[in-house]
DNA sequence: CACATTAGTTCACGACTCGGACTATATGAC
DNA sequence: GTCATATAGTCCGAGTCGTGAACTAATGTG
């Protein structure tokens, strides 16, 4: 049913088994060239040649054959983990942070710079988030992991390596993705904080459906304000204008009163930070979770409260959905203990969806979108090897 | 991006090219074969094999030279109308549907057969849909046109040929599409009503956005029930478990009554057709068109309320999913002179949207699904016509 | 030590598309 | 009319890449 745009051509047709064979790598480590073959439907014949191309653009490695039962072993391959590594990197309100990722999408280097960044020159925290960029490409060049680009997670709208605004941190048409690649040397790509967030946990986070990892979700990050990220197929859903999954703004309260995005009782408006803290009499995130912990009335109401307008915001995306799974980040991880029977039965009681999602705890935190960036940069090598073997061509003959 | 499974052979790269130059030519037709080399990247020779191919298949014919400024004329390519056909079926509250259409979607039978089907038996409903398919088929038998196959559009959640549940019909578990198929010795698919509303209003509908037909939007079908169907990108969001799209039951008003789906304040039930016609007193969705037309203040009440309804409701679906448009089909597009000015009012107060998509009323009316269910069937050849040469293989060597 | 079993390589073959040469058919200038 | 130019479409050799069968390699079993 998909329209093609591109004509198929021979290149085209290793393109895509080159993928088809380092996405099993990835997916089965280790692995033999014999059940790659047998797994993805290619001749034993085409995977050798596949996997000699993705070992010479070191993408792959072998390691020592291991214990057969009966005839020759076979020689296991992994992805090679110095192969390439991708920069993530994070401005959000109250930090930044930047993560490398390698192949195998281990963290190998991390920083969080906590600061406040509203007050402040958008210039100046541009002038950080390069220096902490910086940092991080050094760390990386020492520990002999060739960067293949960056990824920056924004609080907000994103379009073609620009800031169009970000409702939290006040940033309009901000061309961060060149002052970044500029300060760097790499490509960058900007994408959306909860849009990463939900990334991040699909690849990090552990959670399973049916054995497999979840392909078909939502993700909630509640930071300052309430983000969602749509995940479809594995893949994020933006929408015609990349506005898509703006749970925050899901109305839940049609009577409700005004909202800073123009509209009248939004989840964000009825269930944001803000209002929790308000309603329990709280100063501080950190104050709301001790009293919770002690188990303050007021606090736990509070919490309570917003877990319903949440479930009436969830009961709407799961019938607009039908997602196999919620996951819960950010500060609704934290108070997820108070939380998420409220919600489930908000939810249940909103919907009568046949088969509910599993509602879910994000194991990752508020690190969720940071690693979402930097393994988006490591899973476009992984998605398009063939891409990445045109930029470095190691030995191909007839090019100049 | 996207995870690949199956491994790129020649047949599927010609398959794919086969499918490009089809495509262009259902998209632009008459065309000649260097338009379609040039718009589609292939060179000319391999458009000239390929149109060979399509040609034998009877998809694709040759029509007069048009008149050309210099050079030698082009030869034009369009599709071949008798090439192939669709059959389109629909089962609804009130009443049985059938058509069927060439391949250049051009209705060539039609049939509805008024009747409330609430209170019958399921085999005398499903009898009665087998007869009215057969004198279908016939027709087209009669006028040359080959069947590829059927598609029916049922009100409510199909999974694998079979009706799981249709609220408003009261089918549970009906083996519909083997029925169908037993019944005409066609291949049938089952689709959701409102999938098919969509489809139907998006290839045949007439509307534009930027100058091509509209991709991303969202069709709402006001019948019995309400129904919705996404479209994304040119296809139909089903979601994990084909449950996606259900409009009718998002939430407008969380403190509402209860809802036959188990839910509280879903749309349906808050600005449904009962609902509706209570409100205004009303007997019939014609009384209400009447008094509406005669300006009586209870049934234009009625039906501002029900779009302040539909407004909340797509205030959340537009920050969700961020369409370029929205498309207000059956009952709705009947009561859109009253309707839409209410539903944009609400939208705009309940949505902060920067770019709010585009609020549309359907020219299909009620036909939209069965339109969509012919379409279906007849834009699968479209799609990937070398699945129907290699079933209709006619001077192919080496084969048999 | 022969034999079965599984892993991986080699190579001739065939199915494609590409690209340039070639043919076909028009318009316009002289 | 004739020639130059321009555009459409076909033909055929070249190059790419997956297939499949034969072959080599490495292990365990009787």
């Amino acid at each position: 049913m998909t329209v093609r745009t591109e004509p198929a051509q021979h290149a085209g047709m290793r393109a895509s088994n080159l993928a088809l064979v380092l996405g099993e790598v990835a997916r089965t480590s280790p692995v033999s060239r014999a059940q790659v073959a047998a797994r993805t439907g290619l001749t034993k014949s085409s995977v050798s040649g596949l996997v000699s191309d993705l070992i010479a653009a070191g993408l792959v490695q072998e390691s020592a054959p291991a214990a057969s039962e009966r005839g020759r072993p076979a020689t296991a391959l992994d992805l090679a983990p110095e192969g390439i590594a991708g920069l993530g990197l994070e401005v959000n309100v109250d930090y930044l942070a930047a993560m490398v990722t390698d192949l195998t999408g281990v963290p190998r280097y991390h920083h969080v710079l906590r600061r406040d960044n509203r007050g402040r020159e958008v210039e100046e925290v541009v002038a950080d988030l390069v220096d902490l960029a910086r940092t991080a490409t050094r760390s990386a060049a020492s520990q002999g992991l060739p960067l293949s680009g960056a990824c920056v997670a924004v609080p907000g709208l994103t379009v073609e390596g620009a800031v169009v605004r970000t409702p939290n941190l006040g940033w309009a048409r901000v061309p961060l993705a060149d002052a970044v690649g500029e300060g760097t040397g790499l490509d960058v790509d900007l994408e959306n904080e909860a849009n990463l967030a939900a990334l991040g946990e699909m690849w990090f986070g552990g959670h399973e459906h049916d054995g497999a990892p979840l392909r078909d979700f939502v993700h909630v990050s509640g930071e300052i304000g309430i983000g969602g990220g749509i995940v479809i197929d594995g893949e994020v859903f933006r929408g015609a204008h990349a506005g898509a999954g703006e749970l925050g703004h899901v109305v839940v309260a049609p009577d409700g009163p005004r909202c800073g995005c123009g509209g009248h009782g939004c989840l964000e408006r009825m269930a944001g930070q803000q209002e929790i803290l308000a309603r329990a009499q709280m100063a501080t995130m950190a104050d709301l979770t001790r009293a919770c912990e002690a188990g303050d009335q007021a606090a736990l109401d509070a919490v309570v409260g917003a877990g319903r307008h949440l479930g009436v915001a969830l009961a709407s995306v799961i019938t607009l959905l039908d997602p196999t799974a919620i996951v819960l980040g950010g500060a609704f991880a934290t108070l997820a203990p108070w939380l998420t029977r409220a919600t489930a039965a908000s939810i249940s009681h909103h919907s009568g969806a046949v088969e509910p999602p599993r509602l879910l705890v994000s194991g990752l935190g508020s690190d969720a979108a940071v690693r979402g960036a930097a393994g988006t940069v490591v899973r476009r090598v992984i998605a398009d090897p063939a891409a990445h073997l045109a930029r470095h061509a190691t030995r191909r003959v007839g090019s100049s």
